[in-house]
DNA sequence: CCTACCGATCGGTAGG
DNA sequence: CCTACCGATCGGTAGG
């Protein structure tokens, strides 16, 4: 078991921050998970929020660096396929653990002000990557004219869907959800042949 | 002013659960949004929890009104402009009451096992209504051959997430977003010609 | 990690 | 629609 307790205890909260949400959780509920008393719990956490806190943090790294393997690994190819490649990574990301997706999707709203502020940045610099791409995608005729922030955010919101409905044991496995999901985000970016 | 008092308490408790989601909001909240006592409330509402119910409910309802009439409107044209106006109908509703609307996409999962059932139902049969548009359009090749409920299920959610972020007074007005999701929602369906 | 406990707030009721 | 109040639960602390 590598798990230190900490993880442990972030896995068991954002698993019950998804299914009830923040607020509904009581720091009751989460260590009643790990089968300890509630005011156990502050023996490995400062405060309700900042273990919030954390897994958003978490949560936002995560699909960073997914973002930042899929640019680099798609160096030299077309506009189409880096976003085939940006949507399979972030789907990567969401059917990996929908726990922590789930949080950074939607729960982050429960922060503090400053926090909530820090998070919404760093949200708009991830959604920039695909605004960016989308621009670019115009520009070299490989998608048609759209607008690109109102496209970006089509297509994330969609994604980032997926948090709330995935289940492991599902239909379609994690792998073909990307694949699907690739081809349509695609296909709603894709320039036609001149009309 | 023909608004009863029972409609403004569900406008204000849509707009605080909206903003923080039906957990955090408390009855005193809602109460304080009118400048009456939180007890007072009671005269109006059954709990707390009913009160959700109802907006959910009208939520519902006030989809399902409109996809029918986008259905009624478009028989005889074809698959590609039903779609264009059924996401056009679904949302118009969203920009027209965003309070509503995300109390009907998020909000819901608050309700008791019961209640949350048949919304989930309901939900589903409105979700089949894209779903079964979507098979009808890829048997006659309007639509490229895909997943019909992961598609449904793509572009729906794309839809309601305009409820999250959209503002009255923003960059876009709620006309231009309908037409602009349209179009990428057609485009997300649409076939190309033989490749 | 536990027991014992804190003040604050929760949804809701009684009785006017 | 108000005042007064209820038991339950909240996040969190003290002291071991």
């Amino acid at each position: 078991m590598v798990e230190t307790r900490r993880q442990q205890i972030e896995d068991a909260a954002s698993a019950l921050f998804r299914e009830r949400g923040y607020a509904a959780t009581s720091v009751r509920d989460i260590a009643g998970a790990l089968n300890i008393q509630g005011a156990s719990l502050y023996a490995h956490v400062a405060s309700k929020e900042e273990l919030l806190w954390s897994i958003v943090e978490r949560a936002a790294g995560r699909f960073e660096e997914a973002a930042d393997r899929a640019a680099t690994a798609g160096q030299g190819l077309g506009c189409l396929e880096r976003m085939r490649a940006l949507v399979r990574a972030h789907v990567a990301v969401v059917t990996d653990d929908p726990r922590l997706a789930t949080v950074f999707v939607h729960e982050w709203r429960s922060l503090s002000s400053e926090r909530r502020a820090e998070v919404l940045q760093r949200r708009d610099r991830y959604e920039a990557r695909f605004r960016a791409l989308i621009v670019e995608g115009i520009a070299c005729r490989a998608f048609a004219p759209t607008d690109p922030a109102l496209a970006a955010t089509f297509i994330l919101t969609a994604l980032n869907g997926i948090a709330t409905w995935y289940r492991p044991l599902g239909r379609l496995s994690a792998g073909r959800i990307a694949d699907r999901y690739a081809d349509l985000a695609a296909r709603t970016l894709e320039g036609r042949p001149t009309s």
